[in-house]
Order: structure tokens, then C-alpha cells, then sequence
DNA sequence: TTCCTTGCAAACGATTTGCATTGGA
DNA sequence: TCCAATGCAAATCGTTTGCAAGGAA
């Protein structure tokens, strides 16, 4: 998604939680959008040029996680990892280098997702388990670390 | 996998490792062995009644994973979970409930799990990728939490 | 003025580590 | 005897929170 539709997006959400799409809170949806993959708080707060506290960081990643704009993934020890929210970034599965850390999206054709949501239904239906969604990982090392 | 065979098994790693098979690592392992999914270190302490030491259960979970013989999950915000590796548990994947954190273990049919593995393959052989394994998990609402 | 937002410092909770003690081969 | 294993307490690290100051409506 192109960034000014975005970020009407994003205001708009935020708007309709009452709460202000601030400069800092701008600056974080920037670096989310530019990202290649799940970034950590650490990872944000430097592609931002270290200016933002961390515990402002993460308190605008609260925000944006109550108002669905973001999501915070735990694949990787230790450390929580947040990206835009799939209405936003689009449907995406993630490659996370064992070697490194990296986690990188990757999108699927629509008929593999297709299948893989057939799957998901058929495997956990018979549970009483009720889907809400899914989140294929894929391990293995990344270009830089084979 | 037989609790006699698994502990032969995990026997013989250590003992390939130069590490010994104590009644406190035995306790852990069998704790991990009857459980129906990954358990966090509280969970596993507590099935064990609550006799081992919390630090002395972290330096089994990291003895245990430096062998080989059980992994570690962080699906779960903040916590780690623990379980045996596949080549004792066999190969399965994870309904994750987003309410109560529970998470269980699932097995998909053979068919599907090939079917799987090739959209992995398909999808990250491309890019530069070498691809180790996959985790599927699937989130939703447990019977408990619907 | 009235809230929302921010920054700093302190608090938290899960996990790790230092160190002295215990225990198995 | 000797070194791995253990328990306790203290340290670490990512993340959260209390509180007073700053800012927009």
C-alpha cells in the first residue's frame, strides 16, 4: 500500500480509537511500512535514527497493536517482533533465518494459500478448535548466512 | 515413542555429549514426554511438583537443546516454550489459542504434510533460501475458550 | 483548561549466571 | 579424587509502568 493511502488508513483507525496520530507515532508507521519483515523494538528505534525512547516505542506500538494497525510476532528468542497489520501489509508468511535471526515476509500465490487454508480448516475443524487464522514458518539460513 | 525407547534414546545423546543422565534431567525429560504440547518452564515445574529449582530446570532445557533432544517455541508472548525434538515426538505443528496462550500439538496426514513441504520448497528455493523445516501454526479459539 | 502524549527513571518478569556445595563415576 | 550437576541469590535483558512535564484541542 502506497504510504498516503496508509496513512489515512492508519489515521482513520487511530481517529475512531480517539487517540492523536502524533509526529512520533507517524514516524514508527514509516518504519513498519519500509520494512522487508518483522522488525524488533530495537531494530525500529535505530532505522529512526535512535531519537524515540524506547518506552515510547513501545507504548506507541501498544497503541497501534489495540487499534489493529500493527501485530507483534514472538518466532525469534527472547525478543517480540512487529509488523503492519495484514489489512494493511497484505497476506504474508515469513522466512526466518536460523542462523541470524532475520525473519523476511514472503508472499504465496493465491491458489497455494488457497490450498493451505483448505488444510488449516480440514486439520483443525475436527477439534472443536475454531480458526482465526494461521502463520506458516518457513526455517532455514538466508542468502548472507549459507 | 515408548517411554523406554525415548529414554534409551536420550540416554545415548548425552551420553554422546560427555553429559550425565541425572534424575533431575530423567524428571524433565518425562515431563516433556507426556505432555500434549509445548510447555513453558512454570508449566513444567509445576507437573513436576514444583521440586526442581527453576534455574536448574532452564540448565536442563539447555542441556537437553544443545543435545539435540528438545527444542524450544516463542509463539507465546513472553514466555518460551519447551518440547521434545521431532526426531523423538515426531513431526507436527501447533494450534495456538489467542485467548488462553494454550498451546497444542497437531498431526496432519501424510498427504497434506507432502503437500506442504512442496509449497515450502516451491516458495523459498527462489530466493536464495535453504530451507531446514517448517512450523505451521494455527491460531483460534480453543474448545475451552469458545 | 482538559486530556492525551512524552521522557525519564524505576519496576517487572522471564531467563541466565556466579559461586559455593553436593554427588556420581 | 575429580569434575559435572545443583541450589541459591544476584545479575541481565526486554518490556512495562508511575509520574511529572509538554502540547494539542
Amino acid at each position: 500500500m502506497p504510504q498516503q493511502e496508509l496513512d489515512r488508513q492508519v489515521a482513520e483507525r487511530l481517529s475512531s480509537e480517539g487517540v492523536r496520530y502524533t509526529v512520533g507515532r507517524r514516524a514508527v508507521v514509516e518504519a513498519l511500512r519500509v520494512a522487508t519483515g518483522p522488525q524488533s523494538a530495537a531494530e525500529l528505534q535505530f532505522a529512526m535514527g535512535s531519537s524515540l525512547p524506547l518506552s515510547s516505542l513501545y507504548r506507541t506500538l501498544m497503541v497501534l497493536e489495540e487499534a489493529g494497525v500493527s501485530v507483534a510476532h514472538f518466532s525469534t528468542k527472547g525478543v517480540a517482533r512487529y509488523e503492519m497489520a495484514e489489512w494493511l501489509s497484505g497476506h504474508h508468511h515469513h522466512l526466518v533465518c536460523i542462523v541470524c535471526g532475520q525473519v523476511e515476509d514472503i508472499e504465496m500465490a493465491a491458489g497455494q494459500e488457497q490450498m493451505l487454508h483448505q488444510m488449516v480448516i480440514g486439520v483443525a475443524g475436527g477439534l472443536g478448535f475454531s480458526v482465526a487464522g494461521h502463520a506458516l514458518e518457513i526455517q532455514g539460513q538466508c542468502r548472507d548466512c549459507s
